[in-house]
DNA sequence: TGTAGCGTCGTAAACGTTTACGGCAACGCG
DNA sequence: CGCGTTGCCGTAAACGTTTACGACGCTACA
């Protein structure tokens, strides 16, 4: 005898009545619902959560993907680990677990998901790392699995999500350069196809116009997001006849390898060349010199998604009113030493 | 109608002779197989790994739990996206699917662990950042879930770990700077009671001892494993009379805020203090200077964690004969311009 | 021809829950 | 006193699989 019906038979009641006792429905008497919760304490009784799923449906879980692919923004750093402690904050007080589903490099997203959604793991989903294109989005609409992605994509819908202010970073950005007396500006954004990097592109150029500055697209540097990108984006960037006087680099990490390209040049960040970075992290902050970048907080981040993902749910429509979330998360701009300011 | 009932209804057949003709099983007509899987196929069937676990108890998913704690070395960088890769490439072999376990800041792990062993979502466990001692240790032995450590533990017990070979890196680390004609080498570790600290301590002691230099307590720093943990390790060696020559840290990062605290006094890595990290990264390959450190295949050590902890799994003792894996993973130094060489 | 063996398949129980339903006693009220 | 209501509980079905068991038809061989 295990589980449930041995909590029952030890009790000397129905397994109805301990069920009930223990999910905190009404219709149990309270003395019955101390000795149940007791009994259940002291044999260490936890619900099988293959019956419990099975019979009700649901898991109880949500779920995170990331890919590990190398070149994705992201997976190369404390980003994820932040947010998944600001989703917890929040899937915890309704008893979700949140599990993470990480898509090994190399294999196809959208079959990664189909699979792990085969498994009904998870009630709901986040997915990372919106793609240009991103074929998961209609495919979790189609198969009526709660989803809310971060980051948009180009996909059309009316689908739930969260995004880093891009648009707003690169304005920023350009302002803040242009007021400086620069006007030869480059950026550098990702070769692959992650949108953030073409939603970055498109601030910069909106920014630029508000400016009076043409778009020149000899300026664009398409790079992996990666240190070695970084290194890279320096290399072509010293072999220009007239460079730039300023580079915005939509990944963070990009600068080092930058910084590295100028040192072996006997040139400095800052003084030789204005950086603007994307988003801040611990290594940002401590490079010399430090990068002027813009901070968020991972957590809140997180914390949001987790809601705007309940809100999707029907289930969780008395804690969180029903409905679809496109937001855009506000990002501050610190000042470092990178932009010459 | 669903599920393998509406498969079955729709071929004619029976569900039992539709579970055994996916799942293998001989005693099927290859033509039926044939029709079966066809069908399953073109209605996209997959089955419910809710009944298929209630029934089979099991679930055929290994879970890997991980820190997010800042504090915890690797949560801060791409180390366990390289091993969840190596690890998925063997489990992938054995339809096995991978699901991480990110404990949140602040919580327990062993009562993280506890709740998430009660789900019985997964069949075995990796478990990373190992305690000094280790109650986690004791509790899936306890409930003999199949498990296996990354990084070994103090806590007693034959069970299996595959750890970083920290000895011989600080051996070696060690030797280098000896021939070099360093003799006054501070040491950097965690200020936790994470182990791999201890471990590397250890090595320490005994390179010095090797070579005949005694041990002397005040080189020994208790820093925070984050580049703000080597920023307050370059003030404390800074503001120190009679200054150690060089310097091994425990964890690669910490040079960066080393080399910020060096740079603020007009010093520098490799010329002024010889510097060896632990473990190469894309960060500490493109710092300036590079940072000499030890090399490790992240993707090899996933590989062989996965294939230890079937190995302790009867289910597969026919691709991994049981057996109990206590392993070092090897490291190979790779030398940079941190350590003035 | 009888029978043993084999290949193939259907039947039904079992996994551990939740929950709709009904029953029973106690209680209140006209 | 009759009857509806309420509080509490037991019964049993249902969730979607897997698998032990037995049945059936056929072949092969004595």
């Amino acid at each position: 005898m295990k589980g449930i019906r041995r909590l029952a038979q030890e009790l000397d009641i129905s397994i109805g009545t301990v069920s009930r006792a223990l999910n905190g429905r009404a219709d149990v008497s309270a003395e019955t619902r101390q000795r149940v919760l007791e009994a259940a304490a002291a044999m260490g009784y936890v619900p099988n959560q293959a019956g419990r799923s099975l019979r009700q449906g649901n898991t109880n879980a949500i779920g995170f993907m990331i890919e590990l692919g190398a070149d994705v923004n992201g997976g190369n750093d404390n980003f994820f680990m932040g947010v998944f402690d600001g989703v917890q904050s929040v899937l915890a007080r309704h008893h979700l677990d949140l599990i993470v589903l990480p898509c090994p490099t190399g294999e196809d997203p959208a079959v990664y998901l189909q699979r792990m959604m085969a498994r009904r793991l998870v009630d709901g989903l986040i997915i990372s790392a919106t793609h240009r294109k991103d074929t998961r989005i209609d495919m979790l609409t189609k198969m009526r699995i709660p989803f809310i992605t971060l980051g948009r994509s180009n996909t059309p819908g009316d689908y739930p999500w969260i995004d880093l202010d891009f648009d707003g970073a690169a304005r920023r950005a350009i302002d803040r350069l242009v007021s400086a007396g620069h006007s030869r500006i480059a950026v550098a954004v990702p070769s692959n196809d992650i949108n953030l990097g073409f939603i970055f592109l498109d601030g910069y150029k909106a920014a630029l116009a508000r400016h009076g500055i043409a778009f020149d697209p000899s300026m664009v540097f398409r790079v992996p997001s990666s240190e070695l990108g970084g290194y890279q984006l320096g290399h072509e960037l010293l072999a220009m006849k007239d460079r730039p006087s300023a580079v915005i680099l939509n990944y963070e990490l990009l600068a080092l390898g930058l910084y590295r390209q100028l040192g072996e040049a006997g040139l400095q960040a800052g003084r030789d060349l204005a950086v603007i970075g994307f988003r801040e992290n611990p290594v940002s902050r401590y490079m010399s010199p430090r990068l002027t970048c813009f901070r968020l907080s991972l957590t809140g981040l997180g914390a949001a998604i987790g809601e705007a993902l309940l809100a999707t749910m029907p289930a969780y429509a008395e804690a969180y009113p029903l409905g679809r979330t496109q937001r855009i998360w506000p990002m501050e701009l610190v000042p470092g030493e990178s932009d010459g300011a």
